[in-house]
DNA sequence: TCAAATGTTTGATC
DNA sequence: GGATCAAACATTTG
């Protein structure tokens, strides 16, 4: 479901709530989004105070006095603040002011304690908005494949997801089977500046909700409103009335302007 | 009934 | 060894 500015302004919302609170009690029902062991995440959180929440890519972290909670939203997950649990409600945490839920779908995502943090965090490629274009732009040029999925490729840089990789491109000019080292440095330039910009240009809007994405007091964001290209297949580009193309890239829906965007 | 959905991991293949 | 690609995960919705 969520992808950088969603992610972010799900973390803005619940640290608001929930920064210093202690974990008066935590019942967690689902083995898939534990990996196995639900019982050792219960017990992990129970009585923790959580010191901070942060954001790395999609990658959000409850730091806690001991241990952290890891938490990936995948396609469904979603933190939700002081509402009532659901059918798929996965763990429920009463703190001393207040509860928070973690609901999942299709348990794509994760919730899960470590006491130390765990390895697979630092394969993670640099946060999108941290990244110089410096770093960028020499890993880029390492890629023989097509710029579109190379984007959601999370060790390369973190946080871009399927949304913001076609608006990204779009805003940049850029075709989505473009060869990513093939492009020049004015190229990358203007794609490295495209990202941040749309990126940061969401998050004011507090995201994109297309089927069900809420932040953690229920509200819907307002960037779908400002797509160019994302399902936006067969209507007319806005920048020049062509009609918008959905193709199929690295397994995912793929939406560009057929004379806007170059390879 | 089929296709698609804001994502990642795994295993095969180049 | 790395990059790339398809499949798998689970469920809903059109």
């Amino acid at each position: 479901m969520p992808e950088l500015p969603e992610v972010e302004t799900v973390v803005r919302s619940v640290a608001a709530h929930v920064t210093g609170a202690q974990i008066t009690h935590a019942e967690v029902s689902s083995r898939r989004v534990t990996r196995g062991d639900h019982e050792k995440t219960a017990r992990g959180l129970t009585g923790a105070i959580i010191e901070a929440v942060r954001r790395h890519g999609k990658q959000i972290f409850f730091e806690l006095d001991s241990g952290l909670l890891y938490v990936h939203l995948g396609m469904t997950g979603k933190l939700l603040w002081n509402t009532e649990p659901g059918k798929y409600t996965r763990a429920e945490l009463t703190l001393d002011r207040g509860v928070l839920l973690y609901d999942d779908v299709r348990q794509f995502g994760r919730f899960e304690y470590f006491r130390e943090a765990p390895a697979f965090i630092s394969t993670s490629g640099p946060d999108a908005l941290s990244v110089s274009f410096e770093d960028f732009f020499s890993r880029l040029r390492e890629r023989r494949g097509p710029i579109k999925p190379l984007l959601l490729n999370q060790r390369f840089i973190g946080g871009v997801g399927n949304i913001y990789a076609d608006e990204a491109l779009f805003s940049a000019r850029i075709h989505p089977r473009a060869k990513a080292g093939r492009l020049s440095k004015q190229r990358a330039q203007e794609l490295y500046g495209s990202i941040l910009r749309t990126l940061k240009l969401a998050i004011e809007h507090r995201g994109s909700s297309i089927s069900d994405y809420v932040d953690a007091s229920g509200e819907r964001g307002g960037y779908q409103l400002l797509h160019c290209v994302y399902g936006r297949a067969g209507e007319a580009c806005c920048r020049c009335g062509a009609v918008i193309r959905r193709i199929v890239l690295g397994q995912r829906g793929t939406h560009y302007c057929p004379r806007c965007q170059r390879t």
